[in-house]
RNA sequence: GUCCCCAUCGUCUAGCACGGCCUAGGACACCGCUCUUUCAAGGCGGCAACGCGGGUUCGAAUCCCGCUGGGGACACCA
């Protein structure tokens, strides 16, 4: 059974990279009835924020795609203590007593760093009578020099990757403090959690050789590893906040009125393909369709521009989405827009249901039903500037009035009894239907566009369109 | 600076591992036409790409080398 894991550090919101990475985790997961954990990486306590931590619940949440197990790395530092002192106790690794302040310098020029002189050749006895005397240490790993030695693995995206040790330098693994740094929590973790595939963005893939060290000298066996493309901003750069603002944020899809299901869609769809052309597709056929063959190895952009934040791509899928999904199951999303925006459904559900099948077929997020759409749950609502134009043709507000009296006697309140209504009218006064039909909408809907006006007259029902029309 | 990765339409991608079926396919966006007394959707059509230079080969988007461009890693951050 395959373990897999995803493990943000709750250091800002939950990006749409990370959030792309945790729903690859899971689709491997689930296509191979494996199980998806969330580990939560908060070892960095200075820059853990509560605030980032509800916000990565909040994002995992609402693309309903569920974890199977939840831990914190900050409940397990005795975990990972004891691993660094394990290597430290057989040799892999060593103290090094250099201050903190003393390093960074010598970067930038000429070769790497690799490790501080005198540090790594210090004789057991020495190194523990200066740990005992109190003086503060750094245990690095003993990365192998001398001669340096050829590290290999096989990347289910990336394919075969090698590197010498003499290009890595004495990572650390326990900070003087005593608190474990990323590379050691991670790997004691994926040890102690037999993860069996590590899934995580390109940005680790150098890294990983750091990890096959530990996972070696721990004894452990290696898990398979799956390097992600990253995703970039149209000028090619790292997607950032600072630079990037919102549309970097999972939240934000969510608020503009995405469907999880559409935006899991979209994400998958960056840097994967299922190769047959589908594009639109459920969850079912993502798990279905998931394998790592089907990762790109290039970064993949993410379209959106200043003056509109949503990649196009993505708006397209969630329309898709919403005009094909069952309406009882787009019904509960839509509901809750509805409330979020102070709206209460004027209508039972057979009705309900039914006036979102027929105006969802021109709207592209869920927002559209309270902006858009408004008219339909809502008798206050805005009348367009062009909608006006409609309702202030000649003699339109006295045929609407008109309109309604029929209306009101007519036996049957059917698309076709209204239709017979209103053309029976224009005949009479010897104008053309399509005036009275679009002040008919105008007035009804607020808006020049939406369903044909006969469809629109049955939607509202009777009341309530003889209330609107005598309004005009 | 050192090391690693990547490179097909504006964007997401198929094709590349097993060279010929590629006058490079699909999708989004955009532009037409059609449908429609509105607007969408739908249907039809259009625009648009193998970064450059060398090889190898009868033949290269596909293999090799170089260049260029882009990205990433090099912290007692994750």
């Amino acid at each position: 059974m395959p373990r897999l894991r995803f493990a943000p550090s709750p250091t800002g919101f939950l990006h749409i990279g990370s959030a792309r990475t945790y729903i690859f985790n899971w689709l491997y997961a689930r296509r191979h009835r494996g199980t998806m954990i969330l580990r939560i990486d908060d070892t960095d306590v200075e820059r853990n924020t509560p605030e980032s931590l509800a916000s990565i619940f909040d994002g995992l949440s609402w693309l309903e795609l569920q974890w199977d197990e939840l831990y914190h790395q900050s409940e397990r530092l005795d975990l990972h203590r004891k691993l660094a002192y394990s290597l430290l106790e057989r040799g892999f690794a060593y103290r090094d007593f250099t201050p903190a302040a003393a390093e960074p310098e010598e970067k930038s020029q000429g070769g790497p760093w690799l490790f501080n002189p005198g540090m790594r050749e210090l004789s057991r006895e020495e190194s523990d009578r200066r740990a005992a005397a109190g003086e503060p240490f750094v245990i690095r790993f003993r990365v192998p020099r001398d001669p340096p030695v050829t590290l290999r693995f096989r990347d289910l995206v990336y394919g075969e990757q090698q590197k010498s040790t003499a290009d890595i330098e004495d990572f650390a693994l326990l900070r003087s403090d005593g608190r474990p740094t990323y590379h050691l929590a991670s790997c004691a973790d994926d040890i102690e959690m037999k993860i069996t595939h590590i899934v995580r963005g390109q940005d680790h893939l150098t890294n990983t050789f750091k990890h096959l060290l530990i996972f070696e000298a721990a004894g452990a066996p290696l898990p398979e590893f799956a390097h992600l493309p990253l995703l970039v901003a149209p000028d090619g750069s790292k997607l950032s906040k600072r630079r990037h603002g919102a549309v970097v944020s999972v939240t934000t899809y969510r608020d503009a009125g995405f469907l999880p299901h559409a935006f899991v869609n979209f994400l998958c769809l960056l840097g994967w393909s299922p190769k047959d052309n589908r594009e639109q597709m459920t969850r079912e056929e993502l798990i279905e369709a998931f394998s790592f063959e089907g990762i790109n190895r290039s970064n993949a952009v993410v379209n959106f521009r200043e003056d509109d934040p949503f990649d196009p791509k993505a708006v397209w899928l969630n329309a898709q989405h919403l005009r094909s999904m069952p309406v009882r199951q787009l019904a509960p999303y839509v509901r809750q827009t509805l409330e979020k925006a102070g709206l209460t459904i004027p209508y039972d559900e057979d009705r309900f249901l039914h006036v979102v099948e027929v105006i969802r077929t021109r709207y592209f997020v869920l927002t559209d039903f309270v902006t858009r759409g408004r008219a339909y749950f809502s008798d206050d609502y805005p009348i367009t500037p062009e909608a006006l134009q409609k309702l202030d043709e000649p003699g339109a507000r006295a045929l609407l009035r008109e309109l309604a009296d029929r209306l009101e006697a007519c036996p049957e309140f059917t698309e076709a009894g209204v239709e017979r209504e209103l053309r029976g009218l224009a005949a009479e006064r010897g104008v053309k239907a399509g005036l009275i039909i679009n002040a008919a909408r105008a007035i009804l809907t607020g808006q020049t566009v939406g369903p044909s006006a006969f469809t629109v007259f049955v939607l509202l029902g009777r009341e309530r369109v003889l209330e609107r029309l005598r309004r005009a």
